[in-house]
DNA sequence: TCATTTGCATAACAGATGTTGTGGAAATGT
DNA sequence: ACATTTCCACAACATCTGTTATGCAAATGA
């Protein structure tokens, strides 16, 4: 289902993956759009609750967060598909694209909490917490969807050793006197 | 057109924008996978050849450079809906997807001229410019996502902002006598 | 001026899609 | 055990999609 993209995503496609039929889905949803919200909801909230890295505080943590993001396994990888895929229905319903600014806005406000606990430990220069988060959350979309359209000039070590480049220049902006915290 | 998204795209879409009939279209297009491509080569010629900002050299030039892909402007802000829009099609199909995947490989190849030759100017810390202009462009990839979601929460004022918090950390990263170069 | 080709509107077609019944089987309650 | 409701398979539908076929008018060339 990640294969054939969100435009892909029919009733009877889903009903055939599903092994039912399309009166099963009528039953359920009463139109296409709710089976939408509620497939991008259940896709977010799988996301959220999968196994997630979670190794370290402060500086440890906000990398590991980001890291959940990337497509750095096929399974990822599959779910970045689906999330990209359905931007295109999304940026064409504005209750739809509204949502996704929620959402990314969670996830904004989630990664800023990181950052500011990393900056209280010294790990991380001063400066606006959402500010660093939205930019983090930036490079991080932007590296998804540029690995997922060059797959081999972006694996996975190559997205973490960007990752860490990036961080590594967000711990010490100006003058500083170098504590370097890049892993690996 | 930018409104209804890719999927939105269809022949008597496009013949009645266009104030005439699929049948203009069949006969210059033989298929309309063919049309999707000429469209798309279209907008990235546009976006390749409309006028840009070239104000300055080295760090000026880069970041004039990143400033044009963002959604600074309404017209920009259309394209970029296109464009992401199209994301969800080409995903779909490898011969497109790997198309896309050479157009930010060009992409970053300009940017890594630039990368280069601020860094000769000295503005720039050392690195392997291709690696630097990677994560610059993933930076403003992903940066017009968010902003396309969420345009209230990322005016064009914030975007500039981010990116140059962004081009500042670049410019010096661990140890450095700080030279600061961010205009704006 | 006439024959031929080109350019495109019009219509028809097959396939797919979301939606709406209809009917029957299973579950549920009494 | 029976009545009633829930659940869903199945089929029909109207609509929209890309594609193909037909035909006519304008352009083109001799």
């Amino acid at each position: 289902m990640a294969a054939r993209g969100f435009t892909g995503l029919t009733l009877r496609a889903v009903a055939a993956e599903l092994d039912a039929t399309t009166g099963l889905l009528t039953h359920y949803f009463p139109t296409k759009r709710a089976l939408v919200e509620y497939a991008l909801d259940l896709l977010e909230q799988r996301t959220l609750s999968r196994p997630r890295r979670d190794s370290g505080r402060g500086m440890a943590a906000l990398r590991d967060a980001l890291l959940d993001m990337l497509p750095l396994t096929s399974e990822a990888t599959d779910s970045n598909r689906i999330w990209v895929s359905s931007w295109d229905a999304a940026l064409s319903d504005p209750a739809l694209s509204a949502d996704y600014g929620r959402k990314y806005a969670a996830s904004r406000d989630r990664l800023s909490e990181r950052v500011a606990a990393a900056q209280e430990l010294g790990e991380l220069r001063i400066g606006d917490p959402a500010e660093i988060a939205a930019g983090a959350q930036s490079f991080v979309l932007g590296l998804v969807v540029q690995a997922l359209f060059a797959p081999a000039a972006f694996p996975p070590q190559r997205q973490v050793q960007l990752l860490d480049d990036y961080l590594a220049a967000l711990v010490a902006p100006d003058r500083s006197d170098a504590r370097q915290s890049a892993q690996r």
